[in-house]
RNA sequence: GGUUCCGUAGCUCAGCUGGAUAGAGCAACAGCCUUCUAAGCUGUGGGUCGAGCGUUCGAAUCGCUCCGGAAUCACCA
């Protein structure tokens, strides 16, 4: 439509002010809803070659736009803002096609598919799953669906952290103070299992630094040469020289976490295409970083150690090699990206992380350039903020990160006993229960963190922030499981919605508003994928569920007498409900067909 | 100190390719369940859009300078 506006305006510039205009100078926006009009020219750009007050201007155009052009039937001028009234049948034309079509849920589709890589989670192996992570997956898993659903080819990828000291320090933990426990003997959850021998480690190590500080050593020292640490180290060595019990007992702790995380990511309702581990990436990482000392782009330094000069590039030295021949993070990474690259020929690889990682991302993509892989420009991180806690950020040490298997199961209870007090669900078995409080449950914690602008940080209150009314990922549902109720009691009482009866314009304006927002729904789909904002859509979908549930108190649905008022109420429902379900599906939310 | 990001109602957040009188939810208060699901709807109160300057017919939105907060600047990952 406002393609279509466009071009009369400039017909009807020219036509009366005799002038060829730019079409840049258009400016068709929507009207806001307290004026009346559905699309607004703003006349200040043509003040130029009207020669006349902004309100004559308006009055010239607008007067001319009407009479010329069917689909206009009004309009009124308030300061410089023209305001267009469109027909109420050329909406009801509009949507009758739309309906009939399905192009609301189609149109997104894009003209050049690429390959893009989406990488996201990357957790370390050596501890659960918690909050954090969890904003990184649902952030990652969203952008796959959007990209995807647009017609991409898109591979969803994770790359785990399983090699580093940090992991040494669970096995060494385990090893003094394990006793042989096992996920099967505790019956705890591997990753779970695994996490809580860090801590132990952390635990006894602390203990020891205070005990050599307290006997004169000063903190550093401690630090360094507690014999914990020190142990840590040497088996970090032991690993790296591939000694066997080590490394079995590398592979078993692993294996332990890897169910664990496979557990999460199954209730999260995320997964991968293709996983990478940093064990096997480090290797060509070293490779790459010395093919390029031999070409020069890199230098050596006196004791060894490798490194890129990117002062060039506004950036600093970076180390790339360590004196020991040891990879660094850089090293795994540049590795990563060649082997991926190699294996996929991307044209776009995400990287979803944390925004404390922007200065690594700006770096490595600079280095890759410096190495000569033009492809290098494809890699996009994909930056999200932190999560905070009221109390500030989250700190492993004082114990209060936020679990993410507990917060689910948390979550999962409270929609059970939210429901419950509402005496809701009754006459439905218990297995079928459950199935509907985990989708709230877990709606409810998915659409809260995707609704955030993903840049910025965002606060977590475990114990008031995640609500059940209001803009949330429930009410969304509400309002789909009641459209759902209509359509349910509609069949019952032989009613069959017809699209081609659409013919009158038997709506009120309130529908017509419904119409209005429903229109937006592929804009903002392919907005949200050239942005890659899921916060888009969940915004969107609050906003029709909303308008929904308004005119679902004005007007009666089924009750209605004439017979296409009831239709168009049925497929404006209809409507509505695919699109929440089709905008709630690219955030990975679940939605529930009663509750 | 350098770089990047953020600052909008008491709280959590929208709005930001410049447009009209600043938008929700939560919390507070007042109403609405014999009528398709009240996880809902209606109403009231609540704001120097961190501050200032600039660009413009017009700035929460763009630019500059401050102020406040976060991240990062490791031979950690």
């Amino acid at each position: 439509m406002e393609i279509i506006l466009r071009d009369k305006v400039k017909e009807a510039v020219q036509n009366i002010f005799k002038c060829e205009v730019n079409s840049d100078l258009i400016q068709i926006q929507e009207t806001r809803k307290d004026f009346n009009g559905d699309f607004t020219l703003i006349v200040f750009p043509l003040l130029r070659f009207s020669k006349n007050t902004p309100e004559k201007t308006g009055e010239f155009i607008g007067t001319y736009l009407t009479e010329n052009f069917p689909a206009i039937s009004g309009f009124n001028v308030i300061k410089g803002f023209l305001n267009l009234e469109i027909s109420n049948s050329w909406w009801i034309d509009y949507f009758a096609k739309t309906a009939a079509s399905n192009d609301y849920l189609e149109s997104a589709q894009v003209d050049n598919p690429e390959t893009i890589m989406v990488e996201y989670s990357s957790p370390n192996t050596n501890k659960p799953l918690h909050l954090g992570h969890i904003r990184n997956n649902l952030l990652g898993y969203s952008l796959y669906r959007i990209l995807s659903s647009c017609g991409h080819n898109v591979i969803k990828t994770n790359i785990v952290n399983d090699r580093g000291i940090h992991i040494c320090k669970s096995m060494l933990a385990w090893i003094k103070f394990g006793n042989g426990e096992t996920p099967e003997l505790s019956g705890m959850k591997g990753d779970h299992l695994v996490g809580k021998y860090y801590v132990l480690f952390e635990k006894e190590y602390k203990a020891q630094i205070e005990k050599m500080i307290s006997q004169g050593s000063d903190e550093n020292e401690a630090r360094n040469n507690a014999p914990m640490m020190k142990e840590a180290r040497e088996m970090l060595l032991r690993w790296e020289a591939g000694d066997k019990e080590t490394v079995d007992l590398w592979r078993t702790m692993n294996s332990w976490v890897y169910e664990g995380f496979d557990e999460t990511y199954k209730k999260l309702g995320v997964d991968f295409d293709r996983i990478y581990y940093e064990s096997e990436t480090y290797k060509l990482g070293k490779e790459i970083v010395l093919d390029a000392l031999h070409k020069n782009i890199l230098y050596r330094n006196e004791d060894s150690s490798i490194w890129a000069d990117m002062t060039g590039e506004g950036l600093d030295q970076k180390l790339l090699l360590r004196s020991d021949g040891t990879a660094v993070y850089m090293t795994q990474d540049l590795g990563t990206a060649v082997d991926r690259y190699n294996e996929y020929k991307f044209s776009k690889n995400i990287y979803v992380v944390g925004n404390e990682q922007n200065y690594h991302f700006q770096v490595l993509r600079a280095i890759l350039k410096k190495m000569g892989f033009s492809w290098a420009d494809g890699l996009i991180h994909f930056s999200y903020g932190m999560v905070e806690l009221p109390e500030g950020r989250m700190k492993s040490r004082e114990g209060t990160v936020v679990d993410a298997d507990d917060l689910i199961e948390e979550m999962q209870s409270t929609a059970r006993e939210v429901s419950l007090e509402l005496g809701k669900l009754s006459g439905f078995s218990e297995k079928e229960k459950e199935e509907i409080f985990r989708i709230i449950g877990l709606g409810a914690l998915k659409y809260y963190i995707l609704k955030v602008d993903p840049k910025k940080n965002m606060t977590f209150n475990p114990s008031e922030s995640i609500d059940f009314n209001g803009n949330t990922g429930p009410f969304i549902q509400y309002t789909y499981a009641r459209i759902l109720s209509v359509f349910r009691k509609a069949e019952q009482s032989g009613i069959v919605p017809d699209v081609l009866s659409l013919v009158h314009p038997a709506a009120v304006e309130k529908e017509i508003d419904l119409i209005k927002l429903m229109r937006k729904f592929p804009e903002t789909v392919s907005a949200a994928a050239s942005e890659y904002s899921p916060a888009l859509i969940a915004n969107y979908c609050y906003d029709l569920a909303k308008e929904f549930n308004q005119f679902y108190h004005d007007f009666s649905i089924l009750g209605e007498e004439d017979t296409a008022v009831r239709n168009f109420r049925l497929v404006l429902s209809k409507v509505t409900s695919d699109i929440l379900l089709k905008g709630m599906w690219l955030l990975g939310i679940e939605m529930p067909e009663r509750m």
